[in-house]
DNA sequence: ATGGTAGCCGCGCTA
């Protein structure tokens, strides 16, 4: 069974990539995050017609999120129950007996702000969730954009970003109390190639320069862990015209 | 050089 998560940065724009890369990956489960559609205008028929089934918490603008899986879905849950919260950034789901959480975590813009006080209290309401879903579900995924590299081996200038937004010990903190919840960073389960990254600024040449994040994760609960058997970035993804800023993430595992 | 790029029912904001 393949899983990923990809922030498409708007799905009007990228449903063409999207589709694409369903075809040629055929991952079972996938999460979007900043999709930026409403329900009017979310692309249903076109993502039902590639054979996946579509639940999704959407909004204009700004935010929301989508779980596509080829299996049926059920026990949709938009938002998280004990974090009341009108951004659309939370939606889960359970296919053949896996309850998968689909989350695009705040970016904060800058430590101190008040963007990264919502966000710290964010991920505090998030551990609080996942704690008690782990304990009624012991196969469990989260996934998305966490807007957190865990290590400085996820950050392309270790320095320049020591204690800035993305990689500040309070937010990497919050990213370690939910593997502590049991969870596992599926790409760290395996050895990688140096310098992997799943995000780069549109700006000044990043992705050229490979100057990039590891900010998008699929973390597996520990049953499901011990059943991976390969974690990626499609990398390729970044290359193509019009890219997302982020790359998809993808780990699979025996479906047992 | 405190920049730059992309997306959005925009006229600044978010990332």
């Amino acid at each position: 069974m393949i899983v990923a998560t990809w922030n498409v940065n708007s799905l009007k724009v990228r449903l063409p990539q999207l589709l694409d890369w369903l075809a040629v990956r055929c991952p079972d489960v996938v999460c979007l995050q900043e999709t930026k559609l409403d329900a009017p205008v979310f692309p249903v028929q076109a993502i039902e017609a590639a054979g996946y089934r579509v639940a999704y918490s959407g909004q204009k603008t700004y935010n929301g999120v989508a779980l596509l899986s080829r299996e049926e879905l059920t026990d949709v849950v938009c938002g998280n129950p004990v974090f009341p919260d009108p951004q659309k950034r939370l939606i889960a789901a359970t296919v053949r007996g896996l309850r998968i959480v689909c989350a695009y975590v705040p970016n904060g813009q800058a430590v101190g702000s008040d963007k990264y006080a919502y966000k710290l209290e964010w991920l505090a309401a998030l551990q609080r969730w996942i704690g008690d879903l782990l304990r009624a579900n012991p196969c469990l995924i989260l996934a998305g954009d966490f807007n957190i590299a865990p290590d400085d081996r996820d950050v392309h200038d270790p320095a320049a970003w020591a204690g800035q937004i993305l990689c500040s010990e309070p937010e990497r903190s919050a990213f370690q109390q939910l593997l502590r919840l049991g969870l596992q960073d599926s790409f760290r389960l395996f050895e990688q190639p140096a310098k992997s990254y799943s995000w780069w600024d549109y700006r000044m040449l990043g992705f050229q320069k490979n100057q990039g994040l590891r900010i998008d994760h699929v973390l597996l609960s520990d049953a499901l862990a011990a059943r991976c058997t390969v974690a990626a970035i499609d990398r390729d993804v970044r290359k193509l015209a019009r890219p997302s800023d982020h790359a998809p993430v993808v780990a699979e595992f025996d479906a047992g």
